[in-house]
Parts: structure tokens; C-alpha cells; sequence
DNA sequence: ATTTTATGTCAGCTATGTTGACTTTCCAAG
DNA sequence: CTTGGAAAGTCAACATAGCTGACATAAAAT
């Protein structure tokens, strides 16, 4: 729709528009994201922490005091799953949660200096490869990775994603 | 290491390299992947099905006659992981597994009608998702996209990537 | 005062992964 | 021809992490 209907290619090539060349990003996918989450997960099996934990970590290092309820959003998962991970997290001394201070019933989200060992340590081995493939793919292609997979998102979800600014190194 | 080090950026600028960078390209694989699995998740919820066996699926039409071993190591699972999900489609009449012709021992897997009917459901929902974004973005930043998630392969699977070849239409 | 919101918690279920042990089939090398 | 090992299948037991449903508490909002 964005760039003409099938007849209407402006010049633009739509072969890239074939199923083949969809099936291709579809495994794309599919491998890379393996790929992706492997060394994390790799560490955390040294822990008694999964995937789960990884995520929740990750989003509490990037917006520090965040809310449980946007956790919640940006992880898309239940409250419910979401309490197991964040109980262990928190009796383990790598998340702090502070009564939010405008709004009591709310709880603010922290990292503690334990959480942020942990977090730079998997962050560190995630990447090392996300900076291997860019290196080797190069500024241009990284651009056009990152609009492809903002385009992909959902897009309630994809504000989240833009709103999204590094506060730590 | 490829475009040289920190330092030494031959006119090339290293931006792209940051820890910032790198975070957002993590969260956006985050978001994207969940919102790639999304409508097929939904689609299975009105089946007995889940993920692992939309992913069998997959590979299986992709590859007509692979071996339960090639799908194994594809999919990187264990075999008794696989074989759970590969017995319900073979009982529902969805996949057929031959048996090989020189190695007997081998099992050669294909969609039946029925498979690929719900093969063609699956697939369509997710390329719909996979086209709206390549059309939003344009076929320079597919091949970006395409670029980057490859370099983060595993050097083994994306030897699998690079051989799978369409041959359904 | 009542309702709604944010959070936490308990119980139980499901999907999908894991390891380990074992069997059957059958190719291939001795 | 026998034997070793590979490919496949199966059984059991377990872990992680998602889900629904029901309910409790505190505090904000109406």
C-alpha cells in the first residue's frame, strides 16, 4: 500500500515482495532470534534464573523506578507470571520495589547493585553478538534492520520501543 | 574488527556500534519477535496445536522428504521434544513419514493435504504481518534486515538458511 | 461512601523444553 | 556373517514459564 498496488511499480522492483523472499525473512527470523537469546540463556543456567528473569531485568536497567504495570505492558505477559519472576528477583536482592511516591498503591522498579552485576553480565554477552552481526553487516544494513523490525512490532507496543532511552553507560 | 577499531574509523562512522544502539537493536528484536509469532499463536489456539508444532510445519513444507534429523537440528530441539509434536501430526493425519528408501532407518516427512491446508493458514497470517512491514520499509532496508540477521547466526544453521530453497509456490 | 485501580497471591492447568535409560531397526565394516 | 554403531522411537520424570480464575489489600478517584 505504501509503495503501490501490484502494477504499479513506480520503478521500484517488488520482488522483494515474493512469498519466497517472505519465507526467507520468515526463517530469518526464526534463526537469528535462536541465535540471539542462546548466550544469555547460556549464563543463566548458571543461576536459578531463566529467560524470564533476563527480560524483566533487562526493562527495569533501561527505565529505572518503572511502574510493575508497564513492566507488564512491555513484557506482554500476566501479572501473575510476572509476580513469580519479580518475587525471586526481589527476596534474591536484585530488584528493589519502592512504594511509588504520588501514587502509594503503585510500585517503583530498581536494579540493585547485585541486579546490575547481573544485567551487565548477560547484557555484556548479548552484545557482543548484536555488535559482531552489525560490525559485519554494516551502518547501512543496521538502519534498514531496525525499520523492518519497528515496522513489524505491534503498535502500541512499537511507542514503547521509541520511548525507550538509555539512562545507564 | 571488520571496519577497524575504535580509533581508526576510516571515514566511516562507528555511531552505530554504541551501547545504545546495540540495546535498542535487542529490544527491537525483543518487541518484533513477539509480535512475529503473534497471529500464528493465535490461528493455533483454535487447533490442539502450539508453536513447536507450527515450526515442524514449516520446515517440513519448506523441505519436502527431510530426514527427522535435518528437522532436528534445524529446529534445536531434542529428539524426544520433537518427537512429541511430530506423533500428534502423524496420528491427525497432518504429516506423513515414509520410510526411507536407501536408509531404512530414516524417516523422509511430508505435509498431507491436510498439513498443508493448515500450513497455508499459518504461513499466510505471518507473511501478511512480514509484507505490511517489508512495504513499509522498502527493499533496501529488507536486505539490511536480512543482512544483520544472518551475520547473527549460528556459522552451522546459517549454512541450513542459505540451503533451504522453495519449492512449493 | 463507593467504585476502580494497582498490586500481590494461591491453586491448578498446559505447552514445551530438558535428561536418562532403553529398544528396535538396519546399514556397513570387520 | 557377525557385530558395532547410527537413526529412530519410546517411557518416565522433571523444570520453566506461560495461562485462567478467584480472591485480598491498599489507595486513589468519583
Amino acid at each position: 500500500m505504501t509503495t503501490g498496488s501490484p502494477g504499479t511499480q513506480g520503478g521500484e522492483s517488488l520482488l522483494f515482495l515474493t512469498d519466497e523472499q517472505l519465507r526467507k525473512g520468515i526463517e530469518a527470523m526464526f534463526f537469528a532470534y535462536r541465535a540471539f537469546t542462546a548466550d544469555p540463556d547460556r549464563i543463566l543456567e548458571n543461576y536459578e534464573y531463566g529467560r524470564a528473569h533476563h527480560r524483566a531485568i533487562h526493562f527495569i536497567n533501561r527505565q529505572p523506578g518503572l511502574t510493575v504495570n508497564t513492566l507488564l505492558t512491555m513484557l506482554g505477559v500476566t501479572k501473575q507470571s510476572l509476580n513469580r519472576v519479580l518475587r525471586t528477583l526481589v527476596e534474591d536482592g536484585l530488584v528493589e520495589a519502592r512504594v511509588g511516591r504520588k501514587d502509594k498503591r503503585e510500585r517503583n522498579l530498581f536494579l540493585t547493585q547485585k541486579g546490575a552485576e547481573l544485567e551487565r553480565e548477560l547484557s555484556d554477552a548479548q552484545r557482543a553478538r548484536m555488535r559482531s552481526a552489525y560490525r559485519a553487516a554494516g551502518p547501512a544494513a543496521v538502519a534498514g534492520f531496525r525499520q523492518v523490525l519497528e515496522a513489524m512490532m505491534d503498535p502500541e507496543i512499537r511507542r514503547h520501543y521509541q520511548s525507550i532511552r538509555d539512562t545507564s553507560s
